[in-house]
DNA sequence: TGCATATGGTTCATTATTTGAACCGTTGGT
DNA sequence: ACCAACGGTTCAAATAATGAACCATATGCA
């Protein structure tokens, strides 16, 4: 491995619940020899990527970061582009929604949006991660990546979150095929108890899958008409943004989305 | 030089003009061999850090940064918890107000706030490196940096911007010690024609100067009246944000700026 | 048409950097 | 006073980075 990587890996050990890491965390969490994560600190320190906080001498992200993010969103408005769409979906349907986006191996939530229609809402994070098995994101996303893809994700051992988790590569295997016939995706309960979920993937220049935006509710609330609403508010968000990002939809989708809409 | 220094380098070679960067650019501009860049850039580029983009196989700052920002504002929210102050500057003074930050060895600005008193007014970009040497805030920050930065900085050639720019390096100390009693710098031109601008620095947790905030106006405005408003609005600004980012002002800044006031 | 010169990407022997066990000096708890 | 943990440092040994030369391809030009 490289020696870059292994630098920027002790980057994507800090969370938003472990914002703060000493030496001694981050050579443990990461496996790395202590002088090892000391020198790739330090020199990261350097360049403002991390810095030394609080009273003992832990490392957190430093302020050279939202320049680089400054930079992206100027070159690439995805999350700002992508904002407003997400904001009156979740207005329209009284739910949250919430946008996530492949970064490396990973899907990452990218941007999210509230309603007030209702006391108890989903509740999200930023930067987090979600599992691609276990989530309507995750799996609307598999659906439409390569082979490759999901064969190397499903010969890992996948964990249940919940007992609904489904974990089985051949059950995986048939709602993948479902869902690119449908173009969107669905799960109950399989990461946080309680919650539905439904989700559609987007789609970048190229043609190939980016990212998707998902609507998640308390599972009681989902009555059918709710149920219809989300899907049919998705694929119009779903074309909407990637239209927004450059993007193309596969013709499959594109027919999915027109019979159902 | 370590490697990671060196592929992070290469990441700080994208600015808004020159979002993508071609593989022989990116050598060219860095001085490293085409080999190298090459390496470290698709290690980059599995870490979401770099992605490829356009009809020919350019760079461009990938998608992982926003994920390290979002992560980085949740454990010390600099820019959101700066910005109400910045947009209050600039409202209660009719002109354009700026935070800057330092990141590595340079001045960045971090955020901005017109305001709509004027119809001129001095415009601004997010990420602009600031000189230390031309600007008001970069002498305020100059001003409380330690005294090797300040030698190694007025060791080099410092650049002329417009006629007024002071470069004499004898002449720079002697300003930078008027700061040091005052507590805020001032420049007249040496920048940009026809601006004047105010500046107080910022400072960390440790004591140490971190960045600066300044007020920028076409010159035939500043009345003394409103140079009066400018310096002490500054100061207080000065001192809510370096609350803010949990940061203490140096006994010596303290005391100037309680005098003033 | 063919020549010249770009481009992104690849190779592999040489070289320089990274590595990690063991080591400090401090700090905080018992 | 002790022990264990912390952040940080050292240096021979091991490993990873390096760069000149090399593809294949694309563009501009006569």
């Amino acid at each position: 491995m490289g020696t870059v990587t292994k630098a920027l890996e002790l980057l994507d050990l800090f969370t938003r619940e472990r914002a703060l890491i000493g030496l001694s965390d981050l050579a443990r969490l990461s496996g790395l020899n202590k002088a090892t994560c000391f020198r790739m600190m330090t020199e990261m320190q350097g360049l403002g990527l991390v810095e030394q906080a609080g009273p003992s001498k832990a490392y957190r992200l430093g302020p050279a970061v939202l320049r680089l993010a400054a930079l992206r969103e100027a070159a690439v408005p995805t999350r700002d582009a992508a904002m407003p769409v997400v904001q009156v979906l979740a207005r329209e349907t009284g739910e949250t929604a919430h946008l996530s986006h492949i970064v490396g191996p990973a899907l990452r939530t990218l941007a999210f949006a509230y309603s007030s229609a209702h006391g108890t809402r989903v509740m999200m994070e930023d930067a987090d991660l979600l599992p691609y098995h276990a989530t309507s994101s995750g799996l609307a996303v598999l659906a439409f990546l390569p082979d490759t893809v999901v064969d190397s994700l499903l010969a890992t051992a996948l964990p249940a979150f919940t007992a609904a988790t489904v974990t089985n590569p051949a059950d995986i295997r048939a709602r993948l095929a479902t869902i690119r016939a449908t173009g969107w995706s669905e799960t109950h309960a399989t990461f946080e108890a309680d919650v539905r979920s439904v989700a559609v993937p987007l789609f970048g220049a190229s043609g190939a899958c980016t990212g998707a935006i998902a609507i998640a509710a308390p599972a009681a609330r989902v009555t059918p008409a709710l149920h219809a609403r989300m899907v049919a508010g998705l694929m119009r968000a779903g074309a909407d943004i990637t239209t927004l990002w450059g993007g193309q939809l596969p013709p499959a989708v594109k027919a999915a989305w027109a019979i159902a809409a």
